[in-house]
DNA sequence: AGACAATAGTTGATATGTCAAGCAAACTCG
DNA sequence: CGAGTTTGCTTGACATATCAACTATTGTCT
């Protein structure tokens, strides 16, 4: 079977004019679904994927802290609120703020326990979601998808960064 | 060389605990990228990734124009926030609304020639953005990452739709 | 030391997304 | 026909994202 459902999907009728486009499209729409289905398992706990993704890059510093700038350099996606949203973090306890005497213009967050329970909580909910998701695919056919993705960041990295960092 | 980069962009030092979350990680990574890089190319027009959809959308029934929601299932990305989308559109002469008398219920949208310039404006250069940022990959290359994309969201899907309409 | 720039983060204005409730036209069925 | 349901869309309240200024601290250069 040819690939195509994208098409259906989408209820076009037009074939894509490149494979490059299909492509394209797909990685978005894919990427949609999963951060649909993603969000379903974290709504009980009252967190978005921002926040979820925040906590986990917190606890890989739990003793060190990490400033907020590079909170938002390491996630996922692009978050230039990422004040705000540990604002909210902190709000909800589960992430504290310190302005260490080393350097005074930054700001250190790390952690709470409340932070690491909730996220205990979601260490077998969420590698399950994902092993449903991707139980189409046969181990090398991930692996395969894997590098194809690393090859298009860096493309996309390499025109990228000049602008990012401005 | 192995896969991996995804630890490298994140700063990250622990391996993923399986490949299947590491393509997870990559997929929403990527889509981000790419969606950031398409949006440069549309800035100059002035319209959001989700407003281009929506035109390109309109241009396929040109002739018949289109009721607001189904505009709406057939985007690539989720948005509820149809109707306001669309009263920006409108509201830049790119997008026309009437009732018909038919089934008085739903609003017709149809595309205006203003919004075809826009389209026509872009037909060159969002194709070659893409054609650039997949330049590292054979097209059999992306034919697989095609077809695996897919297999993806047919599990994704059959697991949402119930969930999707209700 | 003092001027200037770079860094780290915050804040405000504005745009956009999200959710639930609401309204009106059309359908359904006794 | 007419009460109740469904469909198609809009609206309001609120959360979040985005962009551009702004503050405070530190580093750099003369």
């Amino acid at each position: 079977m040819p690939h195509g459902s994208i098409l259906r999907e989408l209820r076009q009728t037009k074939p894509f004019p490149s494979n490059r486009e299909e492509a394209f499209v797909g990685i978005l729409r894919t990427a949609d679904m999963l951060r649909w289905r993603i969000s379903e398992v974290l709504e009980p706990e009252g967190i978005t994927l921002a926040q979820f993704n925040v906590l986990r890059i917190l606890r890989g510093a739990r003793e060190t802290g990490l400033p907020t700038l590079e909170i938002g350099a390491r996630l996922v996606e692009q978050a230039p609120g990422i004040t705000r949203l540990i604002d909210r973090l902190e709000l909800a306890g589960l992430v504290r703020r310190e302005r260490p005497r080393a350097d005074r213009r930054q700001v250190l967050c790390h952690i709470e326990k409340k932070g690491l329970a909730l996220l205990s909580r979601l260490d077998t909910t969420v590698p399950q979601a994902s092993e449903v998701l991707f139980a189409g695919l046969a181990s090398a056919e991930i692996d395969q998808l894997i590098t194809s993705l690393d090859a298009i960041r860096s493309v996309c990295a390499a025109r990228c960064t000049s602008l990012r960092k401005q």
